[in-house]
DNA sequence: TGTTTTTTGTTGCATATGCAACACCGAGGA
DNA sequence: TCCTCGGTGTTGCATATGCAACAAAAAACA
C-alpha cells in the first residue's frame, strides 16, 4: 500500500537527496531560514524538480515525517508478537527501549526536526503519532488480557490527558538526549524515562504499581 | 577547454556520485573486489548509465585521477604568480606547503587510492604527475632567474632520476600520514618531507646549500 | 573437465529531470 | 511612491537516465 515501494530509481533517488538536503539544512540555519532553492542546490536537484515532487518545503517535512513514522512502525512490529499480558512492566521496557533504539538510528533527523531550528510542526505531528501509538498500544493491550475492571482515580479526568503528558515528556527526554554530548544508549534512556514516568502514569491509569526491581 | 564545465546538472551529478561511490568502495573492500554493479548500486545509479560515462571501472578511476589532478595545479596556480627567484628556499616550502594543503582537502580520495588497498595505476600516475610539475617548476625558475651556469656534479646522471626519486617519498609520505591516527598539519608534514630531501637533492642538483633555519 | 553463476557490455523504449523563461508576490530602499 | 530584488510556482521542450532483456565473457564450483 505504501507508495514509496518500487518505484523508479530516479525518483528514490531525489526523494532520499531532497530529505538529506533538508535535514542538513535544517541543522546548519534552521528551518525558516531555508528556501526551495536553497534545498534543491543542496541535493543537486533541480528546483522545478522539487515542485513534482513536493508542494512546498513544509510539504517535504511532512513526508519526511511519514517515512520516519513509518519506519517507527515498522520497528515496533516485530515486538507486538510475542506479547505476553502477564509481564506488563517488562514488556513495555521493551517496546520503549525499541522505540528509543529507532530514535537512535535515525538521530540525526530527530536531532534537526526537533531541535530549537527544526520545525515545530514536525514536533506536534510527532506527539500525536506518539499519543495515537500509547492508545493503540493500550487497546490492544486490554483486548489480550480481556476487558477486566480498570479503577478509575478521578473519571472525570479525560482518558488522553496522562497520554498526552507523557509524550511532551517523551520529546523532551529525545531533545534532551539527542543534544547531550555524552551520548547514552537507549537502552539507558529508557530506564530514565521509564523511571520518570512510571509511577504517575500507571497509577493514574488506576494499575497496581510493581515493585521496582530489575537493573 | 575542459570538458567538465557547465554541463547539465544531471552529468555532474552521475560523475559525482560514482566517484563518490567509488572512493567509497575501494576503502571498504578494495578496488579489485569492486564491480561496476557495486558501484552502480552504491551511487543509486542505473549499471547501464555507468556505461554511458566510463567504459569500466580503470576508466573511472582515471577520470577521479584527472579531475584531482586539476585541481591540484588549479590550487598551486595563485603561488606561481608572486615568486622571488631569490628566496629560493622560502618559496619552495611554500609551494610544497600548498600541495600538501591540497592533500588534506582530499584526503578521502588520495587515503582511499593509494593506499593498500588502492589501485595501482592510480598511484603510478600520479607519481608521473609530480614529476611533471616538479620538471615544470624548474624549468619555470631557471627562466626567471637566468640560464645561470649550474655544477653538475656528475654529468653522466639522468636528470629525471632525482626527481624520480622524490616522487616516491613524496608518495610514501602522502601514505603514512593519512593512515597516521595523529592527524598532523600540512605544515608540519611539509617540514618534514622538506627536512629529508633538501640536502639530497639540492645537493644532487648542484645547488648552495643553504643555512638549515626557519623554524 | 563441464556446469552454473556472476559480471560485463549493449540495446530500444519509457520517463524523470534539467533548463530557460515566465508571471507573481512581498519586502525593503531610493 | 516607485522600484528593484529575491523567492515562489509553473510551463514546453530537450535530454539524461531507468528499465528490462539480451549475448558473451569470466569466475566460481563440483
Amino acid at each position: 500500500m505504501s507508495h514509496e515501494e518500487q518505484t523508479d530509481l530516479r525518483i528514490r533517488r531525489t526523494h532520499h537527496f531532497l530529505q538529506e538536503a533538508m535535514i542538513e539544512l535544517v541543522t546548519e540555519k534552521g528551518f525558516d531560514a531555508i528556501t526551495v532553492g536553497d534545498i534543491a542546490e543542496r541535493a543537486m536537484i533541480n528546483r522545478a524538480t522539487f515542485y513534482r515532487h513536493y508542494q512546498d518545503k513544509y510539504d517535504l517535512v511532512a513526508m519526511i515525517f511519514e517515512e520516519a513514522a513509518n519506519h517507527l512502525v515498522e520497528d515496533m512490529k516485530p515486538l507486538h508478537k510475542d506479547i505476553d499480558p502477564g509481564e506488563k512492566e517488562e514488556n513495555l521496557l521493551e517496546i520503549w527501549n525499541q522505540f528509543f533504539e529507532h530514535i537512535a538510528e535515525h538521530a540525526r533527523l530527530y536531532r534537526a526536526m526537533l531541535g530549537k531550528n527544526g520545525s515545530p510542526w514536525f514536533a506536534a505531528r510527532m506527539r500525536e503519532h506518539i499519543m495515537k501509538l500509547i492508545l493503540e498500544n493500550e487497546r490492544r493491550w486490554e483486548q489480550q488480557a480481556g476487558p477486566r475492571p480498570r479503577p478509575r482515580i478521578d473519571p472525570a479526568m479525560p482518558n488522553t490527558l496522562p497520554v498526552m503528558q507523557i509524550s511532551y515528556v517523551l520529546i523532551g527526554t529525545i531533545v534532551w538526549w539527542l543534544e547531550s554530548e555524552k551520548n547514552y544508549t537507549p537502552r539507558q534512556m529508557t530506564t530514565w524515562f521509564w523511571r520518570f514516568v512510571f509511577y504517575g502514569y500507571l497509577s493514574v491509569r488506576g494499575y497496581e504499581a510493581p515493585a521496582q526491581g530489575k537493573e
